[in-house]
DNA sequence: TGATTTTCTTACCATAGGTCAATTTTTTGG
DNA sequence: CCAAAAAATTGACCTATGGTAAGAAAATCA
């Protein structure tokens, strides 16, 4: 099965005709490490797929520091969502951590989609839910949780993005700098928690 | 108009039979100055929306802290949509900061109701785009400015619940101390920006 | 594989914001 | 309208994390 298919059967019924009407609609990308799927500026026209690969959005502050909004692997979605939803210019970068094999589609065809396709938009819909709640946790945790307790708990509930990326992308996630990072971890390898 | 008609038809059209269909399922709640509509540790199988007064969304932390996630007005949504969309039990409280006179719906409901109203689907899908990148804009937001420019943005934003809400609630929605956030506030005056 | 670039670590000092405690101001409710 | 409770302010001190700079380690690529 579609790796696609398999995902979105995951959250919500759709029947293989269905998918395939959707399916017809994504485009292919694919990158090298290092480029930018998406670069300050520009309109965001299209959400992703991952299929392979690796990737971070974030944002660069007006000190030229960077601030990790999130990262996405294997059956994620990625895009600037700032802007696609509001959809005005971007303010944040899509790099790729690693080369990348993905699946875009468009944000206009995608609402033509919901109005054929209604377990489609069920499917966005729940996805939003799913977001929504973890940026909610997200937010709590970063109102009351220290910098070593936030950076415990990344590396629990993301063992397989830790491995992947940066330590400076983690500590820009986290709301730190890397020497802070480095610190903390340096604390823990001597008291194994 | 009802209130909740034209705040629903000011994002998504939606027939007026279509609306009475859909306020079939809601129900009034009246709450007064201090009562807590949400509780921790309470199944949530409902959300509200806000004909009158105002409300906070917030968590108590191990250290009996309070954090506070979302202010609530007149057309505003509220609930503890952790666990709403998780349907967990709380973590979160809701309470009254004014006398408030709600409307509710319990999630079940709303969810049959998506079957046979697709526009209200497609409603609470752009209502949650919109709190999405809310909340993403809040992340970026908490993770490069000061706890001044926060403030700032938060009375240059919602000017309207500023008015209505306690410095210490402010504080705790912005992750800082009430002390913090008077030493700020002293500091404002004397530099009028 | 070796040279170059990038990332990570460490040390030292600086600072935003936290803590605690006392006092003043505001709000609440009888 | 007054007493009590809640909220806000202030001051003295403290701590987690930031800033800077330099060297070590790791990754990249020709």
């Amino acid at each position: 099965m579609h790796p696609l298919q398999q995902h979105i059967t995951a959250h919500t019924s759709l029947e293989t005709l269905e998918f395939e009407r959707l399916l017809a609609h994504f485009e292919p990308v694919d990158l090298s490490k290092g480029q930018l799927l998406i670069e300050p500026g520009n309109k965001v026209e299209h959400q992703y797929f991952v299929l392979n690969g690796c990737l971070r959005t974030f944002m660069i502050d007006s000190d030229g520091k960077e601030h990790t909004l999130q990262f996405a692997i294997e059956n994620w979605w990625v895009s600037d969502y700032i802007s696609y939803y509001k959809e005005t210019v971007s303010i944040c970068s899509v790099e790729c951590i690693e080369d990348c094999s993905l699946l875009k589609i468009r944000r206009v065809d995608l609402e033509q989609l919901f109005n054929v396709l209604p377990q489609v938009e069920r499917f966005f819909r729940r996805q939003l839910e799913r977001a929504f709640v973890a940026f909610q946790l997200r937010i709590l945790s970063n109102l009351h949780k220290t910098a070593e307790e936030r950076y415990h708990l990344f590396i629990r509930s993301y063992p397989h993005i830790e491995q992947r990326v940066k330590n400076y992308q983690i500590a820009s996630y986290l709301g730190i700098t890397p020497e802070s990072l480095s610190r903390l971890r340096k604390l823990r390898l001597s008291t194994d928690h």
